[in-house]
DNA sequence: TACAGAACTAACCAATTAGTTCAACAGGGA
DNA sequence: TCCCTGTTGAACTAATTGGTTAGTTCTGTA
């Protein structure tokens, strides 16, 4: 009653097609997802959907790409180039975290596609493209940091862009098993502060250990 | 053909009817399982399997308690008992990443039981009871490190083993959108390798990091 | 003000789904 | 011989699904 009627903009309708089937994909998956429940979300006609968007997969690609293009952009949000090594990483491990915590549905799309095993991405050159920078941005940061005598040498940013995601992550996705398993709300606001701080604890405390003479390293123990 | 008849057989039947259903869900989910498609690959018939199993889901939940015991019994198949802190730690690690690792199924089950928000787990009172030892086992080698000076104090073993499991999970779990994105297929044997040795590496840093006057320490950094 | 084309709807369709029914057969122990 | 259990096959249903058809508003503009 509150908003504007907004009749015949067939952008708006569009994107309340998008924000409704991004509810519902996110709530069941790409095959648990129902179209009808996305037109009743977005409160439009059935063919109305099928007039704009091809099909339930053309969709739910559509939102794929969507996703991947907030997390890109809510990653680099907030200015990392211009910090110190050690602020720059760790800027970046809780934006990443943030995201993850500020925009749940992501999680979920992230793992219907996975479940696909990517079959949707791989058409899209968009996403594609989307992450040949990061790599390199990460690489800097690291350099920089080896540089002035902070960090180990020798990492490998895509394994500990990996890790960083992981780790807050897995926390997240796996989150209704996890808090039964170990009787713990892991959704709970202090909870996910302190997973917040464990979790830049964890990647900073990898990247400034230098291995000194009889202490464990990796190689050692695993005589490779 | 080479294989036994084995008719008539209860048991063997039931067994087969659930390896049938473990590859069913674990390709393609619940919601993108197919009755009819686990019938077929269990070479019976429809009625044979509704005679063993209430229903879809009733398999399901089947399907979800075996793969908890294959988690927890392949977790504590080598004996960490015995060992020193240290080596118990590395174990641990590289125990959890190689059940993910050698048994897939697991990770998409998981999946899709946290899709579905851990609503089949509440009831299994089974699995609520089978992680109860894990947290108390992991608390007992933090404190022998802590013991023998070489782990920091303080670490919370239940947010130590959820960052050990997301390190190898998300790898594995996402392996295909991220294999894409950063043109490098994470699901080579050597990529494992490598995986793996970073995996503990992380782990094994954190835990032997004791910050010393002028180092970073995540309180600080966070203010709290 | 006429009208082409875009925005939109309600009802419908064909295919698929989980689950059922029923009649029958095979093997093995009593 | 009889009977119980394991098993099959195919046809069936009731509900649900993604997608379509045929038609009705609305709106910018010449």
């Amino acid at each position: 009653m509150a908003e504007k009627p907004a009749i015949r903009d067939s952008i708006r309708t569009q994107e309340k097609i998008l924000a409704a089937a991004q509810v519902e994909f996110a709530r069941r998956g790409f095959d648990g997802a129902r179209v009808d429940a996305i037109v009743e979300r977005a409160k439009i006609s059935k063919n109305l959907l099928y007039h704009y968007f091809r099909s339930k997969e053309d969709l739910y690609i559509r939102i794929l790409e969507r996703t991947y293009e907030t997390l890109r952009r809510r990653q680099s949000d907030v200015s990392v180039n211009g910090l110190d090594p050690l602020n720059a990483m760790i800027r970046l491990c809780e934006n990443t975290f943030r995201v993850f915590v500020e925009e749940p549905d992501v999680i979920v799309i992230l793992n219907t596609e996975n479940l696909h095993r990517a079959k949707h991405i791989v058409k899209s050159t968009i996403i594609r493209t989307m992450y040949d920078k990061l790599s390199e941005n990460l690489r800097e940061i690291l350099q920089a940091g080896v540089q002035q005598g902070i960090f180990r040498q020798g990492v490998d940013p895509v394994e500990l862009y990996i890790s960083m995601s992981a780790l807050g992550y897995f926390y997240l996705s796996n989150q209704h098993t996890l808090s039964i398993l170990f009787k713990r709300k892991l959704g709970a606001p202090e909870n996910i502060e302190r997973r917040q701080a464990h979790l830049v604890d964890m990647v900073i405390s990898y990247l400034m250990r230098k291995p000194e003479p009889g202490d464990w390293t990796p190689a050692l123990a695993r005589g490779s």
